[in-house]
DNA sequence: CAGATATATTCGCTAGTGCGAATATAGGCG
DNA sequence: CGCCTATATTCGCACTAGCGAATATATCTG
């Protein structure tokens, strides 16, 4: 019964119901600026560290967002989807969300975290926020 | 408090929580084709009427479609958006639907439906399906 | 290996959602 | 008006999702 996955399983089902919730939107709406760590994601939103980590394996599990280890860190991307019809919706809904909903006020946020992390700079040089 | 609801309201939450259901997507595969009554919704997705009503109506909150009365049936079509953000979402939605999903059985059946509504038209001459 | 930091997962719990069955409302016709 | 057909709503229930708190895993450093 199994066939080849060569179609990589993305299912609208899937996708919907991770867009159908903000804080994953949300957080969409900053990987659409460019690769970003969790600790950024989890202080940019200003939600708990295991909220942010949750909300990155449901759209990890429907296939919108990648990872890349580095180090004791781990950072997000958009999913490259070879599925054109996906990633129309998904380009359509960035598009929405910039327009919309907090995404303005999210990425100020972002940077001002990336630009001045101090809270956690004072205590350890080495850290990633 | 109150603004001018020149903004018809329509949330981006409530458009991806009625797009995160496949009966909901389903149907708006059909609408997508053309406007249709909700008789010819729930026989053509072979679903309970009052679940095609109940699925209707969380389309018709959210926004997405519009409806006319005409005499003892309601027909059901795609609302006019004027949020362009929402109405890309939308657009890009159908065209997924298009690739994947039941779209194209679903239109068969109800094309089938529309040029032969024997099972009805034998008991009243005046039914709609 | 021990300790520290970053990320992921699990556990109760609560709230929301979809379904089937039954019922209510609305409009048309004799 | 009484009945019939189409559509909408309500109710009870099973299921799922998200949250906060706690805990587990992973990686680096010394």
């Amino acid at each position: 019964m199994a066939a080849a996955p060569s179609t990589p399983a993305v299912k609208l089902d899937d996708v919907f119901a991770a867009l159908a919730d903000e804080t994953r939107r949300r957080i969409l709406g900053l990987l659409a600026a460019g690769e970003i760590c969790v600790c950024n994601i989890h202080e940019a939103l200003d939600v708990p560290q295991p909220t942010a980590s949750r909300h990155l394996a449901h759209l990890r599990k429907a296939g919108l967002v990648a990872t890349r280890r580095a180090g004791l860190w781990v950072h997000y991307r958009l999913a490259d989807l070879d599925d054109p019809a996906v990633a129309g919706v998904l380009r359509s809904t960035l598009a929405a969300l910039h327009s919309s909903e907090s995404t303005g006020t999210d990425r100020r946020k972002l940077s001002r975290l990336i630009q001045i992390p101090l809270k956690t700079l004072e205590k350890t040089a080495k850290s990633c926020c």
